[in-house]
DNA sequence: AAGTGGTCTAGACCACCCG
DNA sequence: GGGTGGTCTAGACCACTTT
């Protein structure tokens, strides 16, 4: 029920409408025009809009020109959105965790320092760890991240989400990750950690994170078994606009 | 290096920082200041600021308060956008094709008329197709219509891209997908239309599409031989802000 | 013809960063 | 303190849909 509370206008006015459809509009009835919004919340009408362009772009409502603002037709509205492994886990109701946790520190070496954007000798910290849900091993993980963004990260502060300690000890707020997920099946030693049968199919992801200013934060590569998680998101059609050839 | 025109002023301010960047700016160089470039264009400030607000989004600039916007640091831009098969490969530089293309006219039956939002006895189009990259095949899908959506649709015409097709001669415009990817193993039928060994790695891959009111419009089941196919995609990171518990 | 969303203007004040 | 981006106002005109 809580919502977070943010200052501006704008968000107020998000929140209200989100309340109206959930007080039982139904998909495609008409919402409040944009005049009359502004005119209930006595805000100006690009007050309203911008809180109506948010709702547009999540999928929750839609806009005819000439005819009104619609609420959309969707069961589900699930996300494009970057989490970590352990929000993934809670969102599916699961417990998240680690086991044999490793960390140490060394030379990023070619594939890691090239992803970073780092000298090959530069000192990175690699963590690498088996991630459970419910106690269940999910996933080997091996992440790296540039040691003086993270200087002393110790194996307990590892047990947990690896984005919330980024976040409140050191200060690195992730926004955007680029991910290549192909397919492969299990080397013994990996199929071992998971306890799963070697040559069993499985989920290879290679994801580099990257601040608000695009520059690269961790470099990690992880193994999912095949028969314990699915990969879900929602993908949005290009509008007709792009950058030059 | 044609930009794709548009008739609005946020527009070609975007293009033109577009240019700015590409004539040199390196990553973390400051923009001119919003004001600058509204008083460039004699333009208002609001229009600039759109403009950048599209660019932030995707990812090629940032901005910090009560400093500046700057050049994103970022050596690759790619995107979290739903691309059809045939752009997708032709974005990877192959020609796309199909083999096998078998249209017929049938019952939505439970699973396919649930995902679709129709009765069960509702007609769909069920189109199933092996899709070729420079003749090898690739995927092998499964993809379904209501028939009142794409009457009289023929097997010539899903030769190639769905998508064009239903935009050009049907008038409806795909806008988002909700997608599950998992692992599999390819089953013996699969593995002969996909010209590789039985029991292989693969993807298997569910997914809605949706036009811009929120109504399914096509449902589709793929199986994407995992030796010749990696998925690749942008995630952002959720803003601090949400809907109701 | 009336009403809707789409775009834009010319200001204003605030919070924040930097020299 | 001066300049930056962040938010907001009270209008305006346009393109479009609906009656």
């Amino acid at each position: 029920m809580a919502e977070i509370a943010r200052a501006t206008k704008s968000e107020s006015v998000r929140q209200h409408i989100v309340h109206l459809i959930d007080a039982g509009l139904q998909p495609h009835d008409r919402l409040p025009t944009e005049r009359e919004l502004a005119d209930e919340f006595a805000y100006s009408r690009l007050t309203v809009r911008r809180a109506l362009d948010q709702l547009e772009h999540d999928g929750i409502v839609y806009r005819v020109q000439g005819a009104g603002t619609f609420v959309s037709d969707t069961r589900i509205a699930k996300s494009f959105e970057l989490t970590s492994f352990s929000e993934d886990m809670r969102a599916r109701g699961m417990t998240p965790g680690s086991q044999s946790a490793h960390v140490e520190v060394r030379p990023a070496g070619m594939k890691v320092g090239y992803a970073l954007g780092l000298s090959p000798m530069e000192p990175v910290v690699h963590i690498s760890r088996v991630r459970t849900a419910d106690g269940i091993p999910i996933c080997s993980e091996d992440c790296y991240l540039p040691e003086r963004l993270a200087p002393g990260l110790s194996e307990e502060d590892v047990a947990g989400s690896l984005y919330e300690i980024l976040t409140s000890q050191y200060g690195v707020e992730i926004e955007r990750a680029d991910q290549v997920i192909a397919v492969t099946v299990l080397e013994p030693a990996h199929a071992e950690q998971l306890q799963v049968p070697a040559f069993s199919p499985a989920f290879h992801i290679v994801r580099t994170s990257r601040d608000g200013t695009g520059r690269a934060v961790e470099y990690a590569e992880s193994v999912y078994r095949g028969d314990r998680y699915s990969y879900e998101l929602t993908v949005l059609r290009r509008r007709e606009a792009s950058g030059p050839a």
